[in-house]
DNA sequence: GAAGGCAAGTTTTTT
DNA sequence: ACTTGCCTTC
């Protein structure tokens, strides 16, 4: 995030000039410095390194190498001296694929990588708005508003326009000023084209307005806003675009199809060729020699996408983006990665019949030389815990057969689902990791520190400040706050330096110490973080600072006081904060507070978490994206869940369900399950749940199902029924083994009532129940049996049991149904 | 201003 | 089923 290394190169001064032009050096002849890179590619891949042109598309298709491409691309450019490191801006979809990708080019140039731009649209908008913010009314030291913050926002302001009553939600607004930026509307254009005398428009216009108006007085930008106003920036001010423009001489973008129209615009803005949109005089124009614009002089953009795996148009992202390529860019050379180097055959063939029932899409069929592998592995179960009970054994055998547990993923729809999973794989002692989901950022014990932070860093937020006046409890309550924030407007000064006059407020004396106090303990917060007098804050000035705060206003303390039980975790996760803090220190010795949330803001799920090695994997499809695994597992294969319910009545909504569980298919290397379950609880009603329309268009040899759906509707029932009706004359599909059975055949091995509500609501405690080999135990479920071994530290003890009737299993000592005899 | 009780919405995916 | 937010009461 931070930058001060990185000199910018302007026009006029690039420094010795590497090589460029049309004539690509390399192709020139002679020995090519980058052979090596070439290793091992196939010619379209290699083709993908070597192209040297103005516009270049890899139409890049799962498991086709195109990181390993990517990579190999940038490292020749660096090698063959065609650019510098800081000529070179790579885009990736998560701050992970960019660190990966610099680790890669790293491993391949060595120290010559550093100085490059890779980063996610978000960071590298957030790099440039904090160089040129003071162009147009912020400060550095803007903060980032998550979509949590503008939530809250926009919530107030909907309560203060009384928008309820025109059926304007906080939720709903905030959906439609989202797609608005990511189009590139605001407030005013959109009210050019509405429809004005409909007073629920006029009020949602209003709403926006305020929104708006309410960002840049706390100076601080939406997630839609960086990529926007980085835009608008480029738009209104050529002369600072020209910068980047002449910066910037090969552009890379991973994941083109999932770019919307902001970030479309972004990359157009900067593929412009420099000067081409100044005024001639303007911004000193005369003083710096301006040859007449070509198109030779743009940069460089080579982008990287699969239409098929866009699965993010919900947001904004617009497949037009890469299917127009050639249209945006005419000359544009495309180049098509269609051998995988990932999956077997059978996933493939499953994966290539799936997505061709989407029409309008360019055929293409992945394929691969290592052969059929296995089959693909269907189960149903009754319940979501019966199906997460076969994932976990499933787990369970594949770890015998030597697969690490690192090496395996479930996944799922929705992140509701991920809770029956969790149950399951506690009381299996299958280690996991969930990504994603209720983020650690998201907590409010988190969420009022970082407001801390911002208070002390960027004292125009006022959404901060109200966050943190009242925690922990100092007896300011909403009059106060009113009266504080009255008087800030009166004196013109921010709601923060109003603190400092708490004398001038007329508030009771109790109020008014409380006010100074927290006014002492930020100013001593800012003294440490950020020194007025132009010296460095020592590089721990974050972890410590939050410390300072969390302490000196008795944030800690007051938690540590509480007897609710979930206080002692919060206090858990401040510690974990400051580590976060320390680890951001080491990796950033020069990086300030306003640094620090700028990242803490822009982290994403993916990127969370180290490798979670040990651990199986737990996420939803979408934060799958990109990645692979030996063995993955796609669970909740039912309608309604995959494809959604909601998707069904929106305008292309299928299809991106369609894309979604292809994404999910093609990320399994070697064994891939597909399960569901026959029930479902959502909403605390249990409902009957249908397989999903996918299934069938998986071709029946390619799948063995462990239990059908024929298998579990073993009675004939409507169920059963329905099933045939979809699917009239159809002779494959589903219940191949309940034929084989006859249909009134009892399942096997389970029964409806043995899964009902197994799992019960609460998990149990046994505390620090000491267990040795030896020692005979009763479980619940299992009978008895005896300790072979107990492995695991504190509350992740495992006690390794052979049960008389059912043999070896492994237990969570801490909540496992067990009982020491 | 705080605590406790009731109502409502929630579960589509995310930088 | 579960959480969150709003309202009442103290």
């Amino acid at each position: 995030m931070t930058d001060a290394r990185t000199p910018i190169i302007v026009g006029g001064d690039r420094g010795p000039q590497p090589s460029l032009g049309a004539g690509s050096p390399a192709a020139a002849g002679g020995p090519r410095a980058d052979e090596d890179l070439l290793a091992g590619l196939n010619p379209p891949q290699r083709e993908a390194v070597t192209y040297r042109g103005q516009a270049l598309l890899i139409v890049a298709g799962a498991g086709s190498g195109k990181t390993s491409v990517l990579t190999r691309r940038v490292a020749s450019l660096l090698r063959n001296k065609e650019a510098w490191p800081s000529q070179i801006l790579a885009i990736t979809f998560t701050n992970k694929a960019a660190g990966e990708m610099r680790e890669r080019v790293e491993q391949l140039v060595g120290d010559s990588a550093r100085g490059m731009w890779i980063s996610t649209f978000h960071s590298a908008c957030v790099r440039i708005l904090r160089r040129e913010a003071e162009q147009f009314g912020f400060t550095k030291s803007f903060t980032i508003y998550d979509s949590g913050d503008s939530r809250a926002l926009i919530k107030r302001l909907v309560k203060d326009h009384e928008a309820d009553a025109y059926g304007l939600t906080p939720a709903g607004t905030q959906g439609r000023i989202s797609k608005l930026k990511n189009e590139l509307a605001d407030a005013e254009s959109y009210a050019r084209q509405a429809n004005m005398s409909d007073p629920a428009e006029r009020v949602f216009v209003d709403v926006f307005t305020d929104y708006q108006r309410e960002l840049q007085r706390a100076n601080a930008f939406d997630f839609d806003d960086l990529i926007g106003q980085t835009v608008y920036l480029f738009r209104a001010f050529p002369h600072v675009a020209d910068v980047y423009r002449r910066r910037f001489r090969h552009i890379l973008v991973d994941e083109y199809q999932d770019t919307n129209h902001a970030q479309y615009a972004l990359i157009h803005e900067l593929t412009r060729p420099p000067g081409s949109d100044a005024p001639p005089i303007a911004s000193g124009g005369m003083m710096i020699f301006e040859p007449e614009p070509s198109a030779e002089d743009a940069a460089s953009l080579t982008v990287v996408g699969d239409s098929d795996q866009s699965i993010y148009a919900f947001r904004g992202a617009d497949i037009r983006n890469i299917s127009e390529f050639e249209r945006d860019y005419p000359g544009a050379k495309v180049v098509l990665l269609e051998q995988n180097y990932r999956s077997t055959q059978n996933i493939l063939s499953a994966a290539n019949a799936v997505i061709s029932h989407n029409f309008d899409r360019k055929d293409k069929k992945l394929w691969t030389d290592v052969g059929a592998g296995e089959k693909i592995v269907g189960f149903t179960g009754y319940s979501q815990h019966d199906e997460a009970q076969f994932v976990a054994d499933e787990v369970d055998t594949l770890r015998r057969e030597g697969i690490d547990y690192s090496q395996m993923a479930v996944f799922y729809r929705t992140n509701s689902q991920s809770r029956a999973l969790e149950e399951i794989f506690i009381r299996s002692a299958v280690p996991y990791k969930i990504m994603g989901g209720t983020k650690f950022y998201e907590r409010a014990e988190i969420k009022d520190a970082l407001a801390y932070l911002v208070a002390v860093s960027n004292p125009a937020d006022e959404m901060a400040m109200r966050r943190i006046i009242n925690k922990p409890r100092r007896g300011i309550g909403d009059v106060t706050i009113e009266t504080i924030s009255r008087y800030a407007q009166d004196e013109q000064i921010t709601f923060r330096d109003a603190l400092a006059n708490s004398s001038a407020l007329g508030v009771g004396p109790k109020i008014q110490a409380a006010i100074a106090h927290l006014d002492a303990v930020l100013a001593e917060a800012t003294d440490l973080m950020l020194p007025a007098s132009g010296e460095l804050a020592p590089p721990t000035a974050v972890a410590e600072g939050l410390q300072l705060l969390l302490g000196r206003t008795g944030y800690t303390d007051a938690l540590r006081a509480s007897r609710d039980p979930q206080d002692e975790a919060r206090v858990e996760n401040l510690d974990e904060l400051v580590a976060v803090a320390r680890e951001f220190a080491r990796n950033n010795p020069e990086g300030t507070v306003i640094d620090f949330l700028a990242e803490v803001a822009l982290v994403s799920d993916a990127d969370d978490l180290e490798d979670a090695s040990g651990s199986v994997s737990l996420m939803t499809m979408h934060t799958a994206k990109g990645l692979e695994y030996d063995a993955v597992f796609v669970t909740g294969v039912e309608e309604d869940l995959i494809p959604h319910r909601i998707s069904a009545g929106e305008p292309g909504g299928p299809q991106e369900e369609r894309r979604l569980f292809y994404v999910g298919l093609t990320r399994a290397r070697k064994r891939l399950y597909l399960s569901l379950a026959m029930t479902r609880a959502q909403f605390g009603e249990v409902s009957v749940a249908m397989p999903s329309r996918f299934l069938q268009e998986i071709p029946p040899e390619l799948l063995h199902w462990r239990q059908s759906p024929g298998d579990v509707n073993s009675r004939g029932g409507t169920q059963s029924r329905a099933l045939n009706a979809r699917r009239p004359g159809g002779g494959s599909g589903f219940g191949t083994s309940a034929s084989r059975y006859g249909d009134d055949l009892v399942p096997r091995s389970t029964s409806i009532e043995k899964f009902a509500n197994r799992i019960p609501a609460k998990v149990r405690d046994n505390g620090d129940m000491q267990l040795a080999p030896g020692d005979r135990i009763r479980h619940d479920d299992f009978g008895e049996g005896r300790v072979d071994a107990v492995t695991g530290e504190g509350a992740k003890r495992i006690a390794h049991v052979r049960f008389d009737a059912v043999g070896p299993k492994k237990l969570l000592i801490k909540i496992a149904p067990i009982e020491k005899l």
